[in-house]
RNA sequence: GCCUAGAUGGUGAAAUAGGUAAACACGCAGGACUUAAAAUCCUGUAAUUCAAUAAAUGAAUUUUGCGGGUUCGAUUCCCGCUCUAGGCACCA
């Protein structure tokens, strides 16, 4: 048995001083590889965090071994919701919370073994960092997309070109404008909790309450500011070209972005009020009849008093009716007359729109093609008939619709950048660029009310340039926004700052990102597609339209790591009421107001029944609760398979495996799980395997530590040479799982063989990577001086992986019968034939064929 | 609901320009060592049936979520389902 422990912190403290990663040298290959940066949430790392890490070290390490330039760097993306309602709860500034958080972070990180730049180190929340978020927002604010010559101006050119009309007043110039800027004011809806006195996510909303005090929402319309990310579409669906996903990630992008051409047409309901409507073949509009509205999350009452107001619909008959289909709870069927005609408009909640955006005509149900229309409804019609009652005007034109849509960029929360624009008559003006970053302001005693536009001193004074407090008589105060950015903000362009993360005079030096370009590898999560990942592509392609940069793409690569998957537990509240509900009485009657609380595994006994007691001691919140048992008189707890995440309160740390284990064994156990880009159920049952097979290599080469012996032994070459071709072709896969299988196949067979100084150096080399401390340890104690890191891969010599003979399937009918090996120039159908005929066990099946199938270098199958 | 991905022994999985299904592990069973346990090592291990023996063993059939198709041959390609997971725009 080896002490992990020792070897594994002495090793640590040793690597700690040596720089095996990016260095200044210019001449050499270049290899930038990222992890998706965490979110530093209180319950710290997990299982699905340190895969990735791994997995990049891992890869690291190999093109370190290559001769590269390599970069792996981390950074923390500090700005967001959770944060700042663990402030509220907690009643201290988000900014500490963070702090704590980041300190456990880097502390786990260190456990895993791993190289990383930490001089590169990034927070998005730094005011060094968000200095430079402000400044893009900035320039997108001041820019504006040429759709003729299909290039970026300042607004400047646009603001000059109109003035010179002299036709508009300064209002009517900045309604043009705001027309124009890449960044740009809308309104648009949002959840409201009037009670909270809050913007609310989707998430913190269930079954139409807030989750946080079960309190009514209403939607509600606000000015926010938008990105014109729609004028990027065409670049955006160009650029594909130019780097290598794989395909169906490419795809998922592709169609969220949903690029569609369509004829576009009026329908009138009421004679009055008409509703644009897209539609992809002109004859399907026959087929209309239904009509669906979607509410946004289990929000329908909401939406029938909106729609009874805004089309003036005579609602006839308002049928509650629960259907049994999995996401149409909310099913409600108007019979309303249009155009003194009947119709069926049902209202579901099946698709959740927030903003009441997105509109959808679905108009056969075979190859479920959908329409897009404008205003703020979702239709659906699921059969098709003979159209009768609805009118439509005629084409007007056919245009390219989109699934994408701007993206909504402002939050009326504390927690994030401040928004570098003040307001002079209620026209918006940028601060300067060089009086950034524009700092948030430092809240000792927080609560829910500490956001921007309750902090008194939120004034910009254009001559002082920095913020004051609101002063009558002074003229040159001018009101800030009070929004700030979404935590997408800071992690659009946070890639190009690990290169040149203390530059105060630029976002980035031209010399090092020429050098640096991309990220030749992007680890993350399937999830980020549509989110972070276009976002990032678009920041990417203004910054090179600005000059900034000069690639056309930020990710080069991109791998997709699958899932953790882990059970998840849930208890259930009634809404309102301080009873938790057995989750079984749920479902038997059929109640719906309720509310879900995700809880922690170790409450549960067996049969997801609830240990009440253990759960009341830990959260005394409860402890006045009552408690509506089932029959056997116990609560049962909702049980699911859900994605690792601190949300859902399912995560696994790491540090306890690797504590029991150590760093090696962790590492080689979670790549010899699945492959990487898969689904993973966690488990921990397989461990040991991994354990003993370090500890047999850990003994065979201690017993053998005096022996010198280095001889070229043609089959101990043969099977290292084979290894490392295999090896080197699953670094190619990105898939790591059978790479550890071929290590443990090759010590079965190298153990039982005299020991090989020469082949078991090589050998440790190769492990290394996967297993750095014990193969660092052993690697010294062979009397090597320097790390095993400044080692280069072992070159195959291919005359060793030469076969002298072809194996060959024989096979009757399909099925194997035997194998026989022939030597390369005996290599033709006839002769195997031949040979065969002197088979005791085939000749017979020869003589009686019908066919012989001959595949060379593989197969001969006899057909009877 | 729509979009995307996945499904292989008791378990994690391996094998795809279509060609030996189950590599490598875990678990389990038996054995060795030990007073005993742990640890370690060795042997066996997809299922069913048949033959035969003191025993080793041999033979046949079935099997990659379900139902079809193409093919000499399908885990792999095509069509239709089922189930599971992820995304659906303010979680990150």
């Amino acid at each position: 048995m080896y002490n992990f422990k020792k070897i594994e912190h002495k090793w640590y403290k040793i690597h700690k001083n040596i720089n095996f990663l990016k260095n200044n040298n210019f001449n050499n290959k270049k290899y930038y590889i990222l992890n998706m940066f965490p979110y530093p949430s209180g319950l710290g790392l997990h299982i699905g965090h340190a895969i990735g890490y791994i997995f990049s070290d891992i890869i690291a390490k190999y093109k370190i071994s290559k001769g590269y330039n390599v970069i792996n760097p981390i950074g923390f993306d500090c700005f967001g919701l959770p944060a700042e309602q663990y402030a509220i709860k907690f009643k201290i500034n988000p900014k500490l919370i963070i702090k704590k958080c980041i300190k456990n972070y880097i502390k786990q990180i260190k456990k895993l073994g791993i190289f990383i730049n930490w001089n590169n180190i990034i927070y998005t929340h730094n005011k060094n960092y968000y200095k430079w978020t402000q400044w893009i927002f900035i320039k997108l604010f001041n820019s504006w997309y040429n759709k003729k010559k299909k290039k970026i101006y300042n607004i400047r050119i646009l603001k000059n070109k109109i003035k010179k009309k002299n036709i508009y007043n300064k209002y009517k110039i900045n309604k043009i404008l705001n027309k124009y800027r890449l960044i740009y004011l809308k309104k648009s809806y949002v959840n409201w909790c009037p009670k909270l006195h809050t913007v609310l996510s989707n998430e913190e909303i269930f079954n139409g309450k807030s989750i946080r005090g079960e309190y009514d929402i209403k939607i509600i319309k606000l000015l926010q500011w938008h990105i014109r990310i729609t004028s990027y579409i065409d670049k955006l669906l160009k650029g594909y070209k130019y780097i290598k996903w794989d395909k169906n990630i490419k795809n998922i992008q592709k169609k969220w972005i949903g690029k569609k051409k369509v004829n576009y047409f009026n329908l009138y309901i009421n004679n009055k009020k008409k509703i644009k409507l897209y539609i992809i073949k002109k004859k399907n509009i026959k087929k209309i009849k239904n009509i669906i509205l979607c509410a946004p999350s289990n929000n329908v009452d909401n939406l029938i008093k909106y729609i009874k107001s805004k089309y003036k619909l005579k609602i006839l008959n308002i049928l509650k009716k629960i259907y049994n289909l999995k996401n149409y709870k909310y099913k409600i069927l108007i019979k309303s007359k249009i155009n003194n005609f009947k119709i069926n408009i049902y209202i579901s909640n099946y698709y959740k729109s927030l903003a009441l955006n997105d509109v959808y005509i679905n108009y056969n149900n075979n190859n479920n093609k959908f329409f897009n229309i404008k205003n703020n409804l979702i239709l659906n019609i699921k059969k098709h008939f003979k159209i009768k009652n609805i009118y439509f005007s005629k084409i007007i034109k056919k245009k390219y619709i989109y699934n994408l849509k701007d993206i909504v960029f402002s939050r009326q929360r504390y927690w994030g950048e401040p928004i570098p624009i003040y307001y002079k008559n209620n026209i918006p003006y940028n601060i300067k660029e060089k009086y950034l970053p524009l700092k948030l302001p430092y809240i000792k005693n927080f609560n829910k009310n500490s956001k921007l536009n309750n902090y008194n001193k939120w004034y910009w004074n254009i001559k002082l340039n920095r913020t004051v407090y609101k002063d009558k008589n002074n003229k040159n105060i001018y009101p800030l926004d009070k929004n700030t950015m979404p935590s997408f903000a800071g992690s659009n362009w946070y890639y190009l700052r690990f290169l040149d993360n203390n530059n105060n005079d630029k976002i980035i030096n031209k010399k090092i990102i020429n050098y640096w370009k991309y990220v030749d590898l992007y680890i993350g999560g399937i999830e980020h597609i549509n989110g972070h990942l276009l976002y990032s592509r678009f920041c990417h392609k203004f910054l090179k339209d600005i000059n900034v940069i000069n690639t056309k793409e930020p990710f080069k690569q991109y791998i997709n790591q699958g899932l953790i998957l882990y059970n998840s537990y849930s208890i259930y509240k009634i809404n309102n009421k301080n009873i938790i509900i057995s989750y079984d009485l749920i479902k038997i009657n059929k109640i719906n107001n309720y509310k879900k609380i995700y809880i922690n595994e170790k409450y549960i006994i067996n049969n997801n029944i609830l240990n009440i007691k253990k759960f009341l001691n830990n959260n005394i919140k409860y402890k006045y609760y009552k408690f509506k048992f089932n029959k056997l008189n116990k609560i049962i707890c909702n049980k699911e398979l859900e994605k690792m995440s601190k949300s859902k309160l399912n995560i696994i740390n790491p540090n306890k495996i690797i504590n029991k284990y150590g760093t090696d064994v962790f590492r080689l156990y979670l790549m010899f799980l699945a492959p990487f880009k898969k689904n993973k159920i966690w488990n921990i049952k397989n461990i040991k395997g991994i354990k003993r097979f370090l500890n047999n290599i850990w003994n065979y080469i201690i017993i053998n530590i005096n022996n010198y012996n280095n001889y070229n032994n043609n089959y101990q070459l043969k099977i290292l040479y084979n290894l490392i071709y295999k090896l080197n072709n699953n670094y190619k896969k990105l898939n790591f799982n059978t790479s550890i299988s071929l290590f443990m196949k090759f010590f079965k067979k190298i153990k039982n063989l005299k020991f090989n100084r020469k082949v078991i150096k090589k050998y440790l080399i190769l492990l290394s990577i996967f297993a750095p401390y014990i193969c660092e340890e052993l690697w010294n104690k062979l009397n090597e001086k320097n790390s095993i890191f400044f080692e280069k891969q072992p070159i195959i010599n291919y005359k060793y992986l030469y076969n002298k003979k072809i194996k060959y399937i024989i096979m009757i009918n399909n099925k194997k019968k035997i194998i026989i090996y022939i030597k390369k120039k005996n290599n033709n159908k006839q002769y195997i034939i031949n040979k065969l005929k002197n088979n005791n066990l085939i000749k017979n099946y020869i003589i009686y064929n019908k066919k012989i199938i001959f595949i060379k270098n593989k197969i001969l199958n006899i057909l009877l």
